[in-house]
DNA sequence: GCATGTACTAACTTTTAGAAAGTACCAACT
DNA sequence: AGTTGGTACTTTCTAAAAGTTAGTACATGC
């Protein structure tokens, strides 16, 4: 009883995250990358254009948003609108999968945007602990 | 309208995920990095040792474990507990504000796992676009 | 008395991310 | 008429991160 007590629930999953070779693992770490994280928060608030959504996520480099953009898409999270116009036209926005995977993201980032005082209060406790 | 409606959600908040100098954005990093976010979900579990934990967290290798564990622990969301015997014994569980963030990431980790057969199927029609 | 297990750390290699420049095309300005 | 700027990327090269392997300091079981 010292382990894992809540094996009930992953009994019935298919899919699991924390077998190596699981489909699951490549989806999760492709939604909880880096940048894969703040472009579907991002998407959610509306539609984006390619340069509107690198002005939005502060830091991203044009090559790691549109690698991100791509297995987004791929996975099915992002819907990508090209019109085939000079100079071109690309609209991004979120699936309906898409939208609900957003949803319990943005629940996680607003706890985490919440706890950052607390955070920071833990860090200098760390830290002192460890430099005394 | 076609941008953000969101933002009377966004004006409230003090610490904000987009800004790239915010010190959320190192939270989040550590929170959805590859192993965080595994680790976080295992030891929601209930209490693990170390090599317990990578057993758990199938891929793993010790030294991000150890890396992940220090990262988390440092920013209060994991509780280590060393025991100073002959051969070392050590405990790793949550602590409440580790338990709030793993409940979300479950909440994820759960849509994540259910939509794997859609995303195959997305990624099967992108690929069959692509390829033609 | 020698392998095994504990929880790591350190050195080294491979993979990935990031920075900068290139591409193709047109519109507007000079 | 030529330069600049803007669109959405791709390509190349380098810096940073991740992964691999070996080592540490003991103790217990065989």
């Amino acid at each position: 009883m010292d382990g894992q007590q809540g094996d009930a629930e992953h009994e019935a999953l298919v899919a699991d995250v924390f077998s190596a070779a699981c489909a699951s693992r490549a989806v999760l770490d492709h939604v909880t990358g880096r940048w894969g994280v703040l472009a579907l928060a991002a998407l959610n608030d509306g539609v984006f254009r390619f340069n509107a959504l690198r002005r939005r996520v502060q830091g991203v480099s044009e090559k790691m948003l549109a690698q991100t953009l791509q297995a987004l898409e791929r996975d099915g999270f992002v819907h990508r609108d090209a019109r085939p116009t000079i100079p071109p036209h690309v609209e991004y926005s979120l699936t309906p999968a898409g939208r609900e995977v957003a949803r319990r993201l943005l629940a996680l980032i607003e706890v985490l945007e919440a706890g950052v005082p607390e955070v920071m209060a833990a860090q200098a406790r760390y830290d002192e602990a460890k430099g005394a």
